[in-house]
DNA sequence: TCTGGGGTCCTAGGACCC
DNA sequence: TCTGGGGTCCTAGGACCC
């Protein structure tokens, strides 16, 4: 059996950790650049806050109801997802960390709904957050499992144990509610009349192989208990990293692009050496602002293979500009940059050349200290002269709560 | 005025080989 | 009249997830 652990509005539930004030009280939380909404406590969602809507037309309605906004602050939800995923495993061995705020419990030894209980008050006591969980044969069914213990439990837990069970609830779930049904095969399936999950599961194998291809006749094995995603052990090396960002403004010189590239590629380059890895390809991509229509719009891409895999900053950052400019027009006004270095290869197990020009154990070191001294002084305290000291295009974060957990600086004050 | 970021997997089709 | 059969590898783009 596989409990699935999900954190209940896990972004506003993090804010609330530490300003208790907001307890009960909507909570809302936007993506970068304070753009849309990408996080609601329940009574926001009551309030009739959707999903992805832009903040900017909401206005209104958050005056209104005073609801309480935040910017994105991952630091802190990053360290909030850090410790309560080591309070599960204090409780179950092997587990699987799905994303930042759903694991996967390796039930097999014992399952009960006591055990989820016991494992969502000990989470709710040691880290603040409240999680509810759905214990099942597998994670397809641990999906409609926990997606019935947020809305229809007290006890913020349900079980399936019994087939008579399973397909009660399944005459009742919506097909498009599915783990792996999104909107296109939704209407797919509509329109041939299915739109329970229990229809799902009964209609022609046969159907789904040719309509769905192997991801349709997998779920469907999963909804009869058959295991297709086992639950993953060892956390899998990243075949691409990406930085990508909307400019706070909007950007059309040149010189500034490469700033803001030149950012995005070193940071790509820190993330693959915390992984261990090197890359091999280094793309860029620019984009205009598509909800300008009436303005010039194009979205370039550009894929550079490298001859060497490498995670040196200064390299990438070297390639990326090459990029950047192979791809640069200048009547268009850009909105949104990224970086994506790819095709990962572990690093050590990297295929040398004769004719490499670069002194790659000098390098080696220098990316060592320079990742040290800024991961004890604070991100980007050394950066490359072509990040440029500026950052005009930095985001737009005007909400944003203090890192209560992971900069002293911030830590909270009590009054006594 | 203002609309996110970071991933994975699968398939079809092109290019190439004998 | 009539134009093969069997492969591999790579890539772009679609669909999906949080």
């Amino acid at each position: 059996m596989i409990a699935l652990v999900d954190c209940n509005n896990f972004y506003a539930s993090c804010e609330r950790v530490f300003n208790p004030k907001i307890d009960k009280k909507p909570v809302i939380v936007l993506s970068n650049n304070d753009g849309c909404v990408i996080a609601r406590s329940n009574e926001a969602k009551t309030l009739g806050v959707k999903m992805g809507h832009p903040a900017f037309k909401l206005k209104n309605l958050i005056e209104e109801y005073n609801i309480n906004v935040f910017s994105t602050n991952f630091a802190l939800y990053g360290d909030l997802s850090k410790r309560v995923m080591n309070v599960m495993n204090t409780e179950v061995e092997k587990m699987e960390i799905y994303s930042i705020d759903e694991a996967f419990l390796d039930f097999t030894d014992y399952a009960s709904k006591e055990r989820g209980v016991a494992i969502r008050e000990k989470v709710k006591k040691w880290t603040g957050i409240p999680v509810s969980v759905g214990i099942a044969q597998t994670k397809v069914l641990a999906k409609v499992a926990v997606h019935i213990a947020k809305k229809h439990t007290k006890a913020g837990v349900f079980m399936f144990d019994d087939e008579n069970l399973i397909r009660r609830a399944l005459n009742v779930f919506a097909v498009e509610d599915l783990w792996g049904v999104g909107a296109k095969t939704a209407q797919k399936l509509k329109a041939v009349g299915i739109h329970t999950a229990l229809q799902f599961r009964e209609c022609d194998s046969n159907w789904v192989n040719r309509n769905l291809s192997v991801n349709g006749v997998r779920l469907q094995k999963e909804l009869f208990g058959e295991v297709c995603y086992p639950v993953e052990l060892t956390r899998k090396r990243k075949q691409n990293i990406c930085t990508a960002r909307s400019f706070g403004s909007e950007i059309k010189k040149l010189s500034k692009l490469k700033e803001a590239i030149g950012s995005y590629a070193n940071t790509c380059a820190t993330k693959l050496r915390k992984e261990k890895s090197c890359c091999t390809t280094v793309s860029v991509f620019l984009s205009t602002n598509p909800f300008k229509p009436q303005a010039k719009q194009y979205t370039p891409y550009k894929v550079i293979q490298l001859n060497l895999p490498t995670n040196d900053s200064m390299e990438i950052v070297k390639f990326a500009i090459k990029g950047l400019e192979s791809i640069y027009r200048n009547d268009c006004i850009y909105k949104k940059a990224g970086v994506i270095v790819g095709r990962t290869v572990p690093q050590g197990q990297t295929q040398l050349s004769l004719f490499d020009s670069l002194d790659r154990g000098k390098r080696k070191n220098i990316n060592i200290a320079v990742d040290k001294v800024n991961s004890l002084m604070g991100k980007n305290k050394i950066h490359l002269a072509v990040e440029g000291n500026g950052r005009m295009w930095k985001l737009k974060q005007e909400r944003l709560s203090p890192c209560y957990t992971t900069r002293f600086a911030e830590i909270l004050e009590v009054r006594m």
